[in-house]
RNA sequence: UGCGGGGUAGAGCAGUGGUAGCUCGUCGGGCUCAUAACCCGGAGGUCAGUCGUUCGAAUCGGCUCCCCGCUACCA
């Protein structure tokens, strides 16, 4: 395989630390298939970075009193720290506050206005005369006037049901400091999505059979029934990326219409710290390459829909601008596995609460792996789970840890020390042993395909599967007893298994980097599976901004083969002395953990 | 209100017309190489509720209830 792979993740916004459901919603789920895919030998490209701007950030820089640059600047670098401690193996993650970003952003929109995409809407919106801006329907409330409710949005009365006219409203009010908000006239661009709706459909029917229902259904499902109405892509905001025309002062680009370009924007930026302007091109302009987008179902409609409409509308243009001299069309979402989300031991997350188990905290008490392995099992693949401190301390113990983490443990452990510390020649091997072989060479296969239709669950489920068949293995030739009577035999079984734990180390690697690497170095493979990740410094006319990349210098993966196949074990080699890959868990940490729950954080 | 997703053993999940499965926990047994780990066996479910279609429904249709999302303090 030869593939170009881009793995886009949900840009997280930069005005709250990262917490596990932001992880297992998005993060994990696209480093897992990242990694997979640089396995089979395809190349792959991961971008994500800091959306770092929207009303959001200036609202909290208001709050506490610093700017919104600083409100992003404190984030940004907090999620850099947490990626890369996880092993989430972004080629790049960057940020929307860029030089590189702006540009990219600007180009589209020019590219969608030229093609005729963007039309210009003026209405009434809120103006805040004492913050001097305008305010966005949801930060202003007031009395319903249909069924009184005091506290309705300006937009929707959350009691009564009702869409409201925002003219009608009673007692207007500011939610920010309650001042008096007066309602101004503001002009703005708007997205034509109503004409590109035909060919959003077509793209959406092409992919209608493999894609989640719960993705399909919102965006085709909405077209088919409602239809899709101008969105508009610009707003009276001083934070964040300015119109690029004449008279537009005082108005930026709608976060979430140039949050989307940040895929693009990062790939061009990855390719320019790399000294390669036009790589980009690879997996954009390559209608072979297929674009997986990692989110959560809150934006299921900009990433299925509106971001289609933007490339779909930019046509050729974008690629023009970027000065190709025979400018191509850019590539369609392949995939859009959106995930659902996860609570928080029966509540829903919530930062401002606590009620959270942030990654870098959690990271401080537990391995990355241990983590990864819970967050995976408890994936919100098909509906809201649950993290469960007792669920995640059982989910360690009992199957991390026993299961495989055993596994593994008691093979190498036994015959480094009756073997030498070499992995056993065993002969000529015997039905059960070629059985067995079988068995966990169907893996590859199987989890394989899991990983390529995104049911991670599923793919690590038949992995642990494969490893109770190698301890099931092992409880029937008994090697403990085999080596009292016959060393050739218990030669044949321990080759077996430590071949069957070689090829388990290749499926687990996706999920469990860290503990598949360790293993890897025990068994003496001269090069790590992986590369690592490094923190960069980058400068441009905005400043400077921190970005995370990645080193494949030394890896295997660099090599480009496909490393998701059954190689064959080296007889004899000598390896290195195991050491446990995982840690029993104290059942004291589930009081302990919870104990921390909603409780106000340094 | 509308659109969409989901509600299956104590927990987590699979299962889109034909005797209800998997992992963990639990109970009993075996084994002892291993982080008291591993292996085998048993118990445990009116498949949210209800009405219907069908020889037969977790699976199809109607209605009801509950949880969640739908352009962003909160993923």
């Amino acid at each position: 395989m030869n593939e170009n792979i881009l793995i886009a993740v949900a840009w997280p916004y930069a005005n709250s630390d990262i917490h596990v459901g932001n992880i297992t919603g998005s993060h994990l789920p696209g480093d897992i298939v990242a990694r997979y895919h640089r396995l089979r030998g395809n190349k792959v490209l991961m971008v994500s970075g800091s959306d770092s701007h929207g009303t959001a950030i200036t609202i909290k820089a208001d709050q506490t009193g610093q700017t919104p640059h600083a409100i992003y600047s404190h984030y940004h670098p907090r999620f850099i720290e947490l990626f890369q401690r996880l092993g989430i193996s972004y080629d790049l993650f960057t940020s929307t506050h860029t030089e590189n970003h702006f540009s990219i952003s600007q180009k589209v929109f020019l590219s969608l206005l030229e093609n005729g995409y963007l039309n210009k809407y003026v209405s009434k919106q809120w103006y805040s005369p004492v913050l001097k801006r305008f305010l966005p329907d949801r930060y202003v409330e007031g009395t319903c006037y249909i069924c009184g409710n005091e506290s309705a949005r300006s937009d929707q009365c959350e009691k009564c049901g009702n869409e409201l006219e925002a003219e009608k409203l009673i007692n207007p009010r500011s939610k920010i400091d309650g001042s008096t908000p007066e309602l101004r006239e503001t002009e703005h661009f708007f997205l034509d999505l109503s004409t590109l709706e035909p060919k959003i459909q077509s793209f959406l029917k092409e992919r209608e059979d493999y894609w989640r229902p719960n993705v399909l259904r919102q965006s085709l499902g909405t077209i088919q029934s409602v239809g899709l109405k101008p969105t508009s892509v610009t707003r009276d905001l001083e934070w964040g990326i300015p119109v690029p025309l004449e008279g537009w002062e005082g108005k930026c680009l709608y976060v979430w219409f140039e949050a989307v370009i940040g895929y693009l924007s990062s790939s061009v930026e990855w390719g320019l710290l790399n000294g390669q302007p036009d790589i980009w091109r690879d997996w954009w302009t390559n209608q072979e390459a297929r674009s997986f987008y990692f989110i959560g179902k809150d934006n299921i409609t900009f990433h299925a829909v509106t971001w289609p409409a933007e490339l779909l509308g930019m046509g050729d243009g974008f690629d023009r601008r970027m000065e190709n001299p025979t400018p191509e069309p850019l590539v369609l979402p392949y995939d859009v596995p959106a995930n659902e989300f996860m609570n928080l031991e029966g509540k829903k997350i919530s930062g401002s609460q606590n009620w959270a188990v942030w990654g870098l905290d959690a990271l401080d008490r537990y391995d990355s792996d241990a983590l990864r392995y819970y967050l995976t099992v408890a994936m919100p693949e098909n509906r809201d789970t649950d993290w469960d401190w007792e669920e995640f301390f059982q989910r360690n113990n009992n199957e991390l840890v026993a299961t495989w983490g055993n596994l593994v443990n008691r093979v190498l452990s036994f015959t480094w020390k009756n073997f030498e510390g070499k992995i056993p020649t065993p002969g000529q091997l015997r039905d059960s042993d070629l059985d067995l072989l079988d068995t966990i060479k169907a893996g590859f296969e199987l989890v394989g395909s899991h990983i390529e239709k995104v049911e991670l669950k599923a793919a690590l489920a038949e992995a642990m599967r494969l490893a109770t068949e190698v301890n099931k293995y092992l409880d029937v030739h008994a090697p403990w007893f085999e080596i009292k009577t016959d060393r050739n035999e218990a030669a044949k079984s321990l080759f077996t298994a430590i071949q069957a734990i070689d090829w388990l180390k290749i499926m687990f690697a996706p999920f469990l980097p860290n503990s598949s690497e360790r293993l890897h170095q025990i068994l003496a493979y001269e090069k790590s599976l992986f590369g690592t990740s490094f923190i960069q410094e980058v400068s441009d006319s905005l400043g400077s901004h921190q970005v995370l990349g990645l080193d494949n210098e030394k890896s295997l993966v660099k090599e480009g083969s496909d490393l998701w196949t059954a190689e064959v074990l080296e007889e004899g080699k000598p390896f290195n002395q195991p050491a446990a890959l995982y840690k029993k868990l104290d059942h004291s940490i589930v009081e302990e953990e919870r104990l921390r729950l909603g409780k106000p954080s340094d």
